[in-house]
DNA sequence: GACAGTCAACCAAGCACTTGCTTGGTGATA
DNA sequence: TATCACCAAGCAAGTGCTTGGTTGACTGTC
């Protein structure tokens, strides 16, 4: 018999594999998923785009998921897990409130935007509304503990004066605007990502 | 034969009536189809689903619209059609640039967060993909015209100081702020749409 | 005011196709 | 010889959409 392996259950337990670790097959359909769940929407892509992008028959991927459903999980997880990993590694350094929260919105605008990761950040962004209750509540705490960060660094930046507003909602606005140039941003445009996290830095900082 | 009504097809060219200019049961599907489509996507979203929900069957629709897709067209023309005459309203009083901002930015939040308009917003937001590159290219050119009133009013608050960048990336970022309140804003939570509406506009202006 | 005719707005049934997923089997590798 | 990673084939359910027919409200005519 041929259905999802062991190790691939349970994952909303467990601690579930990033990419880096896991088998090179499964990391495939993962990045192709992630690509075309991206271009497409999760419902709009079928098993058989999937399967093909990564030059399997219909059924193989099957092999190593479950379920097309478990796939969306995983692309989503690796979204959250990614963006938090790298703005994490901003947020620990003791520069100076303002640099590290250009530093910041650098790490996040380059998931969002860049080649490696947008299609998993996508996927989180747009995609998450088709998970079951369970594993959503699964993600949304991660989501929570990742924008803990930045309200925390939002407090920093109101004691020194260069931010009015550190409340919750403020944040969110923050985060609508760095989130939604995924809906405009062209990387074959004249801006660099860099660029753009300075402006977005300057134009919420006085 | 029962196929679609002859002043139903080429909206891609003809004006394409309002809701409130239709017959109700056209208007009935539009409705539906538009919650149906923000709750659950386009893609997931079924005819039968779209039929139940005005007590239909699942080929009664299909006398009103050719296709699903063209329905689609319909929910998005309307979202965005809501939102431009809401906002205009507000862009065309002669009061200062600042109260003028604020009341944009409530008429917006009300399209986008009141039971009246959000479907259709979400629909415009979210499902804009799904349409082919000539009809996308008639809403963007829509979009366009919208988002240039607010680029004329960013210019005059820059004049009078109040901002100090009135670039397209700085509207796109208030366009994310705003547009990204539709993933978090509850209508049950404390605040209402007026109150947000005074705290963007402290966010971004100075 | 009775009555045939018209037409908008549906329904019942189903067709061709696509969907996620399953099953038994197979070649390569250890 | 056992396991991994896949394929070939297909199944049941669901998909958008079509077709011919029905119903009830309205119309003009005598």
């Amino acid at each position: 018999m041929a259905t999802a392996k062991g190790k691939a259950k349970s994952a909303a337990v467990a601690p579930a594999p990033t990419i880096s670790e896991e088998g090179n097959r499964r990391g495939d359909i993962v990045r192709a998923a992630g690509r075309l769940f991206r271009e497409k929407g999760y419902s709009a892509t079928t098993i058989r785009d999937i399967a093909g992008a990564v030059g399997m028959r219909s059924g193989s991927p099957f092999y190593h998921f479950k379920t097309k459903h478990d796939m969306l999980l995983a692309v989503v997880l690796e979204g959250i897990r990614d963006i938090h990993a790298a703005v994490e590694v901003e947020a620990r350094k003791d520069s100076p409130p303002r640099a590290r929260f250009e530093a910041m919105l650098r790490a996040h605008l380059r998931q969002l935007l860049g080649e490696e990761g947008r299609d998993f950040a996508a996927a989180l962004l747009h995609e998450s509304r088709h998970l079951e209750a369970a594993e959503l509540a699964e993600i949304t705490a991660l989501k929570d503990r990742y924008e803990a960060m930045w309200q925390a660094l939002l407090k920093e930046l109101k004691k020194t004066g260069e931010i009015a507003d550190d409340s919750r909602t403020a944040r969110l606005f923050l985060m609508g605007a760095m989130n939604w140039t995924v809906q405009w941003y062209r990387p074959e445009g004249p801006k660099g990502i860099d660029a753009l996290a300075k402006q977005l830095a300057a134009f919420v900082l006085r």
